[in-house]
RNA sequence: GGCCCCAUCGUCUAGCCAGGUCCAGGACGCCGCCCUUUCAAGGCGGUAGCACGGGUUCAAAUCCCGUUGGGGCCA
């Protein structure tokens, strides 16, 4: 068997789309589970959105996925460049050799001109003849543009490793423009062409492009291409109300949930999820299990709704399976964005030793912020920290009082002495420890509060409590 | 409007091709209980689905036809 070779092929217009980025994996893993050599092309044929920003947001999001390119930009490759709008001569001469194999012709017609034969063609219930009024207009000195001839006597067959077998019965199908009158190529013509010239073996894309296979196979065939590419197309995704994914309702960009806090594992998994099955049972899946596993015939037929929800609960999977000095790294920056200075080596040390406490009770890592704050500034009360306070003053200091007692500064030293307190004073474990953690902390849910403590150390948590005694 | 695709719990899905072992299994969510210094995490239990209507068959979530609903592409 050949050298299996897939492609993505993202547009520059900033973060990519979830979408797109579960169709990248997709590829990935095939190219990955087979050895083979995945591609990334950058679709900028329009060169408005395609500023150097974009480009560079798009590369970002394939790295911090892990979705590594083994040709494409910054990587090479043999069949560069990997720009499409670095490859308009290409397009251009396809079209032209098109154009004189007697497959394409130039097409010379006003827009008015091409609506005004739609809305003729469709009263009479035929398909739209754009050749009969291609040179109408040739002498008024515009550019033309380029048209591929369908033959309407045809019927285009095809399989589909997700669909099945595929049948397109051209009888309906217009000439269609390949080359448009400025000279760009459609995206048409410059994806057959760039599949053909880099060699794709396997197209693997969303469910959206299933209706132009045809003519791209037609174009493939006029080029003298008689054997496909397997053919594969993805369910779509959809928001959680089953229609298109869109940003009314949430955040459709990769980048979106890097900020928020979700880890490339957890994206990763999850979007595998989305059209993609092992077994009835198995919902966590490493990036080489991924590898290992992944085959088209598990691939599904139906939408799928991108849940929120249980992209969490894989987030805060994948957060509790770092090491505390890993996942330390990961929260410096979340904890700098929130005007908390983590970044320094004190910083940091106090960050790995709070985040055993932190590990279990995030599910992104934008949580993290709130709970340590504390241990990084001074705290004023919330509301119900607050109260929580009131009339406490005597028993906070006797609680300082034992604390400063303590010989040594450890959570389990000063758990056994908070709890011999409480006993004393026949008070319930809630009722014992609310009120030291609304002094200390400045609320009422936080870390465990012995082990924070700790951490905090004792000149800042007699302070804290003193401070409440008034 | 034309062509095409899809249809199992709220959501992701297993099962469908090779009909019976499925009064449909797992996961997320949700609810309850346990654990517990708050919040979590964890454990246990529960909730909820084969879109509808016809066929074929001894037997259909599984096969066929239609309807409805959703979506895509072209316009």
């Amino acid at each position: 068997m050949t050298e299996v070779r897939t492609r993505i092929e993202p547009a520059p217009s900033g973060s990519i789309h979830v979408g797109n980025a579960r169709t990248a994996l997709f590829n990935w893993l095939f190219a990955r589970h087979h050895g083979g050599v995945f591609v990334l092309r950058i679709a900028d044929t329009d060169a408005k959105r395609a500023t150097d920003e974009n480009y560079r947001a798009v590369l970002e999001d394939f790295r911090w996925l892990g979705l590594d390119w083994d040709e494409g930009p910054e990587a090479g490759g043999a069949h560069g460049p990997y720009r499409q709008s670095e490859r308009f001569d290409l397009y251009r001469t396809h079209a032209e050799k098109l154009v004189e194999g007697g497959f394409a012709y130039y097409d010379y017609a006003s827009p008015e001109d091409v609506d005004a034969e739609r809305k003729r063609a469709q009263a009479e219930g035929r398909r739209p003849d754009h050749r009969a009024i291609a040179d109408a207009r040739k002498e008024d000195g515009h550019a033309p543009s380029i048209r591929f001839i369908v033959p309407a006597d045809q019927t285009i067959t095809f399989h589909d490793e997700v669909l099945g077998e595929m049948s397109t019965d051209l009888g309906r199908t217009p000439d269609f423009v390949i080359v448009r009158a400025d000279g760009s190529p459609t995206y048409m013509l410059a994806v057959t062409v760039d599949d053909l010239a880099m060699g794709i073996t396997h197209v693997i894309r969303g469910n959206d492009l299933v209706a132009s296979t045809a003519r791209q196979l037609l174009i493939r065939e006029a080029l003298g291409v008689t054997d496909a590419p397997m053919l594969a197309h993805l369910p779509l995704l959809v928001s959680p109300d089953g229609k298109p994914l869109s940003k009314r309702w949430g955040d459709v960009a990769v980048g979106a949930y890097r900020d928020q806090g979700f880890l490339p594992e957890a994206m990763i998994n999850y979007l595998a999820l989305l059209g993609w099955s092992f077994d009835d049972r198995t919902n966590i899946f490493s990036v080489e299990d991924l590898v290992e596993r992944f085959t088209l015939d598990r691939v599904g037929k139906n939408p799928a709704a991108f849940d929120v929800d249980k992209l969490e609960w894989l987030n805060g999977h994948y957060i509790r399976s770092k090491t505390p000095a890993e996942l330390a790294e990961l929260l410096v920056q979340y904890c700098v964005t929130e005007g908390i200075p983590a970044d320094s080596p004190e910083g940091r040390r106090t960050l790995e030793a709070v985040t055993p406490l932190l590990v279990e009770r995030m599910k992104r890592l934008t949580e993290a912020p709130p709970m340590v704050r504390f241990l990084f500034a001074d705290v004023t009360p919330d509301d119900k920290a607050a109260k929580a306070l009131g009339g406490q003053e005597e028993y906070l200091a006797a609680v300082a009082d034992r604390l400063e007692a303590l010989e040594k500064w450890t959570a389990a030293a000063i758990e056994e002495a908070l709890r011999r307190l409480a006993a004393e004073r026949e008070l319930k474990p809630k009722r014992a420890f609310q009120p030291i953690r609304a002094a200390v902390t400045g609320t009422l849910v936080s870390p465990p509060l012995f082990e924070s403590l700790e951490i905090l150390g004792r000149p800042k948590t007699l302070e804290r409590i003193r401070t409440r005694v008034g």
